[in-house]
Parts: C-alpha cells; structure tokens; sequence
DNA sequence: AACGCTCACGATAGCAAGTG
DNA sequence: CACTTGCTATCGTGAGCGTT
C-alpha cells in the first residue's frame, strides 16, 4: 500500500478496506488500469477531506454557539451544517443591524443596486424571445415607477436627500459577474407594519409583531424569514408590490460593514458598494 | 481522447429505539 | 432478551463534466 494512502487513512475515521486496494504488484498496469485500481484510492481520499473539514466545521460552530462540545458528539453532518447556517445568517443580521446603525448611505446603496437590477432586467428581456408583449410592458412599467418612487425617497439621516442613483453601468461586460441573470428577491410585505399594501399580502413574515424590528429615520428593518433584512417603507411607496426592500451586506463584508462605514456626506457608489441580489 | 474530479447510487455495517 | 425497524455513515463504482 503506497505511503500517501496510508497517511490519509490514518487522519480519516475510516479505515481502509482490505477489498478495496490491490496489493499484488506482480506486473505493470496499463495507465487505465492503474486509473480503474486508483479510483476508490482517490474517492476515499476526497471524503476524507469532507469529513475531516466537516469535523473542523463541528469544532468551530460549537466553539462560536459556547456549546459543550462533549456533549454534541453524536452531531449528525446535517447537524453541523445546519448549525453553520444558522450562525452564519445569525452573524450577516448583527452585521446588517450595525451597518445601518451607523452607516446612512445603506439607501443609497440599495437605489444604485435595484438601478444595476432594473437595466439588467431591462437588457435581458429585450434580447429574451418569447415573451409576451405586454408582460414585458408591464414588468418595465412597473421596474421604472418603482425607481421612481425609490429615487423620491429620503433618507433623514442622509445630509444630501437628494442623492440620485449614479447612471447605471452599461450592460454587458461591466454589468454583474457572478450570473448573467438573476431576478430580484421577492419583495416581502409586512402584516400589521406601517403601511400595508393595498392589494394585500402575498406572503408574511414570521413574527407578525416584528420580533427585532427597528425604525432607522422612518424607515423600518425587519427581520425576513429567509434570514435576510428588509426595509419597511411607510406610506404606501409602493403602490402595488407592497413595502418592503431586502437589503443585504456585500458579500466581502467590506462595504456596508460596522468598520467600513462610508463618508455619510456624499457617499461615492462604486460598483462594490451597490445591492446586488445576485452576489449572495 | 485522456485525465481528474465530483456526484449519485446501491450495498453494507453499526447503532439506537421500539416491540413482543 | 431477541428481533425488527429506522437511521446514519461508509464503501466501491459508474456516469457525467470540465480541463488539458
């Protein structure tokens, strides 16, 4: 059994099975043969290495959550991600709750962002084939009167209210990389919040009181069920989509994070500080 | 085309809880 | 207590996909 092998094995909670390896070194296999012999070599060594990250994965998440981590040894794989996830959408909602605490320019970035989303949606339906006419009508109708009435907000924490969205990126090379396209997240009413729609409510959020929400300068942050952040915005802004605005940190972290907080005079809207759905 | 990697599948083993 | 059942983890393997 080839060195290599046997290092492996020994980090892995598994133990090779004697079945699995051919020790008979008695003539020279072909590179296919060697390719078939090595395949299982291979396959245990990959998951290995699932399982070994995922028992570092256990050792952090127990360590992050303060749990006794003697007393979770009979964790489950679905256990541990699970945990994972949930600390991770834990830690992006204390980062949301400080960034717009103390950063103003949040609504800036979120109008430059739905700006990027709208040309995107724009662009993408004018080379879609087969769309119905007066679906595509509706849909731009409906993206632009709701920039609109996104541009026509104030933010009272923002020196500069009459901030704009920069122009849009040109479609195509400049636009987003991470997807060609991506539709928006759902907007996500809220029962009982400030202004509720008047076509009523496709959907609710969990906890109809709203559970953490803050207002931040009229505007009210509430928690989604998905883990993300939404802006309630009062006085039926939306006419028809109803309320509220997810917003998300960057996915670097960097841009609308406690420590990353930009100019609140005038902020600067570079491609990296706008909302992008697309990114998480 | 060869190669490396990943995924999905069926087979198997071990363990814990439930049942007669 | 033996047996059954359900669940989880592991294994080897074939197939598919992207890269060289």
């Amino acid at each position: 059994m080839p060195a290599d092998i046997m290092e492996k094995n020994s980090s892995s909670p598994v133990a090779a099975t004697p079945a699995s390896v051919n020790t008979t070194p008695d003539k020279p296999k072909t590179a296919s043969e060697h390719r078939k012999s090595s395949k299982p070599i291979m396959e245990k060594r990959r998951r290995a290495r699932i399982n070994e990250s995922l028992s570092q994965l256990k050792t952090l998440i127990l360590d992050a959550l303060k749990k006794d981590s003697s007393r979770h040894s009979k964790l489950e794989k679905a256990d541990i991600l699970e945990m994972t996830v949930k600390h991770l959408r834990n830690l992006q909602r204390a980062q949301m709750t400080a960034a717009l605490s103390t950063d103003p320019s949040v609504l800036g970035k979120y109008r430059a962002g739905f700006s990027e989303c709208m040309n995107e949606v724009t662009r993408f339906l004018s080379t879609c084939e087969g769309v119905n006419t007066e679906v595509r009508t509706r849909l731009l109708g409906h993206l632009a009167n709701c920039m609109t009435q996104i541009n026509a907000m104030t933010y009272p924490g923002q020196p500069h209210p009459a901030l704009q969205a920069p122009p849009p990126p040109p479609p195509g090379p400049g636009g987003p990389q991470h997807a060609p396209f991506a539709p928006p997240p759902p907007l996500v009413p809220i029962p009982g919040g400030a202004a509720p729609p008047p076509g009523g409510a496709p959907c609710k959020l969990g906890s109809p009181a709203g559970e953490a929400a803050k207002v931040f300068g009229g505007f009210q942050v509430v928690p989604a069920p998905d883990g993300q952040f939404a802006f309630l915005i009062p006085n039926g802004a939306f006419a028809h989509s109803g309320p509220v605005i997810p917003v998300y940190t960057s996915s670097s972290g960097t841009s609308v994070g406690p420590n990353a907080v930009s100019p609140s005079s005038g902020p600067s809207l570079t491609a990296d500080s706008m909302w992008r759905p697309w990114r998480n």
